[in-house]
DNA sequence: TTTTATATTTAGGTTAGTCTAAATATTTTA
DNA sequence: TAAAATATTTAGACTAACCTAAATATAAAA
């Protein structure tokens, strides 16, 4: 299956907002998720379902075939591979990566991207936590813990971000927060969900939009 | 400026064959190194002078202008170090990496290329003995000296491959020549102007074709 | 349950890059 | 140098991926 980098996308972008929504996706949300219009994601919607990547019945939304589904999570795979070798080889930050791997995940090649993850010594999650599937398509999934579920009193290691975006990422460099920093929830005010917290490098206190989006791990 | 990948395909080709040919390049010339027709040769080649990338007279033919070469010549050095990445670091066949290399050459970032390069430790040359230009666009000029001018007795080391095309590369590693190969002419035939040549493991006869076909430097 | 609001699809149009076929230049050959 | 061959350009058409505007379906509110 010769696919176009636009339909990888469409792909790619079922396959994740169908994570955060149910199962069923709707057309708005492809057009908001991709920057286009919603005719255009129906005209694309067509293709991709003779193409038996998506079901699709008119004003029902779609989800992806399994087909579909595998194709979209060797593009994560790809991308989050890519991410790995730019941040630990080519030594660019977490935040610089994305637009790159979006572009490098296109490159098509049968051979390429396991010859990649042999000489990335078989990472098993990206700069961001993610987990990257294997070359099967099996993925880990994320343990739903964020640290806003955290207890008073108790400590545990940033193991993802769930908002990848780049002021975010930018955010934590700021705050010394990084994958496997160590956190002890000192304190939580009830008030604005807000929650003071001792990190490596002293305490801080942390608002409740960044604390539901690091994921974490008890210890 | 930000060029489509083909766009930047028909400046590469531009360019190459302003190598081997005069600095007039026709249609024809193109539209066969693209394996397009004339005619859209004709349409890009508009549209590309009128970005000022070449020097264009209907009928006349077409040469790059300064900014277009040097896009060009940044398209070489990027195709050039993946190669080296792709043979070096993730231990491709030197026949294996051209079409990839076709691919990543088009990644647009401002800094991944000097990165990469960086990565590599600064190479020279690629697999095939090409010189790979640096930052600002300066390049190496290969010394015209082919094995095929070589004289009786005298020996040299390869140092470039002019044809890099898949089957004459795979015929090479047959012969066990490579980049650094000691190749010792012990006689040459006038009838068909093969030579019988010396190396490291014995004693082969060569065609004119590949003897003019590998670069070489006296020693 | 009817009306209103929103979501989705259809119809028709645009651009980049390609094509074929026809028209026009240039070059070669006689 | 005139005729024939070849090269180049123009004209018109196609596909992928997008768009706007209008039509239709579904969902929400009165």
């Amino acid at each position: 299956m010769l696919l176009s980098q636009t339909e990888e996308n469409y792909l790619k972008a079922i396959y994740s907002l169908g994570y955060a929504n149910s199962n069923k996706i709707s057309t708005t949300l492809i057009s908001a998720e991709l920057n286009t219009k919603a005719s255009s994601v129906t005209d694309m919607i067509k293709k991709l379902s003779d193409k038996d990547l998506v079901h699709y019945k008119k004003y029902q939304g779609v989800s992806l075939t399994e087909i579909g589904r595998d194709i979209a999570i060797e593009i994560v795979r790809k991308h989050r591979l890519w991410e790995v070798f730019l941040v630990n080889k080519l030594h660019y930050n977490w935040d610089e990566v994305h637009e790159l791997a979006e572009q490098l995940e296109h490159i098509k090649s049968e051979t390429l991207i396991d010859k990649l993850e042999a000489f990335l010594d078989f990472p098993t999650h990206d700069p961001h936590g993610d987990p990257i599937p294997d070359r099967n398509g099996n993925i880990e999934h994320h343990k739903n813990m964020m640290l806003s579920s955290i207890e008073n009193g108790d400590s545990c290691v940033v193991i993802g971000i769930k908002d990848s975006s780049d002021p975010f990422l930018k955010f934590l460099d700021k705050l010394h927060i990084k994958l496997g920093s160590h956190l002890k929830v000192v304190s939580k005010e009830p008030f604005d969900n807000s929650m003071l917290v001792e990190t490596e490098s002293g305490s801080i206190s942390i608002s409740y939009q960044i604390s539901k989006n690091l994921f974490v791990k008890k210890i």
